[in-house]
DNA sequence: TGTACATCAGTGAACGCGCGTTCACTGATGTAC
DNA sequence: TGTACATCAGTGAACGCGCGTTCACTGATGTAC
């Protein structure tokens, strides 16, 4: 095949990245250039065309994979009427679920990718990213007390923007001192549901993998 | 070097069990033979004289590493007299800290080894090993009203026996029906406990990964 | 207890393979006239 | 609008490298006498 549209080449790009982001939460960053270029219908060669490497693949897809997550808490409020506490307990719902367990391709990159940003460097461009995209979900999980005494940051900025982490600190690094992403209460609510995902993930095959997803949904709905 | 003593042999064969079951926790269980074998003070072609293969050492270590937790778990109990609160209380503070976050070679194989279990195949032995780590684990951390009320196992036995899942289940597979591993209890705060850790060690650079520490510490100190 | 010899833990070079990356090449696209 | 040509997205072979694994070799150990 020789040279392709623009339009096409974008359109190349852009499946490529979707691809990458996709096949990163399911099997990790270490998906191979060939398996991912193979996966968008591409050969490997046309991918240094695209990037400028791999890490930077990385990066960007860390960056794309979190305003996508961003967009679909947004929606999901929306859906809700802005009701944040209806919001929550179906993003729970969800979270928790079977399905959301199954099918870590479309699931939560904050739980997909934990371990391969913890494993990786300290001053990579993706930590940053995916510690505002922590701070964003945690934000949208703070409890209702919380957000109507002052503790966390408004709803809807604090799951709107694409791309900003709304409310959070000032503009540079991740928050400043109190309070951060949605507060004590918004982050503990995270740790367990991340917690329950990624044990539930790692069990499947035993009763415990469903038992967990049930104990992680009693606990946040109960008592709050 | 030539032939080694019996006593040499075993004890080096120990060393290279001890090294992965470090290594594994901090990198992941795709530290290379080489690597293994270097750190061990040993040269790569031995490894094959002691295991059939690297998927053989990933078994053997992870049965390792849940066996020294299960009897870490048992000194603690015993250090607090058995007073199980107080244990847990202990426990909590241990594993919530940034010592533990920044050392996860000595720490929790739970959350070390969580993604790696998920996203090797199914059957293999090392994920009934983990399920089970999963569910004694989750014992020891049952509420005390669900211990009092028969809802979980007895202390004793959750956490006691090297090797052996004591009270889960029926000897085939992790547990039956109800109740398994400490209860929705236990298994809910083993949920906040691992994503605390993972979430503080991928945020780890950011103030918000101290801030997940404590999140988490509150929840489970105030409430329950 | 001393000698002769088989054993086998550990060594280090080598294997095939897949990785990230490079590069000469192709030929439709986009542009200058 | 039609023609001539430079551009460059995509191809596929090749690169050095590290992986898991194998193997001929070494020589102290353990054993048979």
């Amino acid at each position: 095949m020789g040279r392709v549209s623009q339009a096409q080449a974008e359109e190349n790009r852009r499946r490529v990245v979707d691809t990458a982001s996709r096949l990163f939460r399911e099997q990790g960053t270490h998906v191979s250039v060939a398996d991912l270029m193979k996966a968008a219908g591409l050969t490997h060669g046309a991918f240094y065309k695209q990037f400028a490497s791999k890490e930077a693949l990385v990066d960007e897809v860390t960056a794309h994979v979190f305003d996508e997550i961003a967009r679909l808490n947004a929606a999901g409020l929306e859906r809700h009427d802005g009701q944040r506490d209806a919001a929550q307990r179906a993003l729970i719902d969800t979270y928790l679920s079977v399905e959301h367990r199954d099918n870590a391709a479309d699931g939560c990159p904050v739980a997909a990718l934990a371990i391969d940003i913890a494993r990786g460097p300290e001053g990579r461009e993706a930590r940053r990213t995916y510690a505002e995209g922590v701070a964003e979900f945690a934000a949208f999980l703070a409890p209702a007390e919380a957000v109507a005494g002052g503790e966390a940051v408004a709803p809807a900025e604090a799951v709107g923007g694409v791309g900003g982490v709304g409310g959070v600190g000032g503009g540079e690094g991740v928050g400043g001192g109190e309070g951060v992403g949605g507060g004590e209460g918004g982050l503990a609510r995270l740790c367990t549901l991340v917690g329950a995902l990624v044990l539930s993930r790692a069990t499947q095959g035993s009763p415990l993998s469903e038992e967990i997803l049930a104990a992680a949904h009693a606990a946040l709905t109960e008592a709050g």
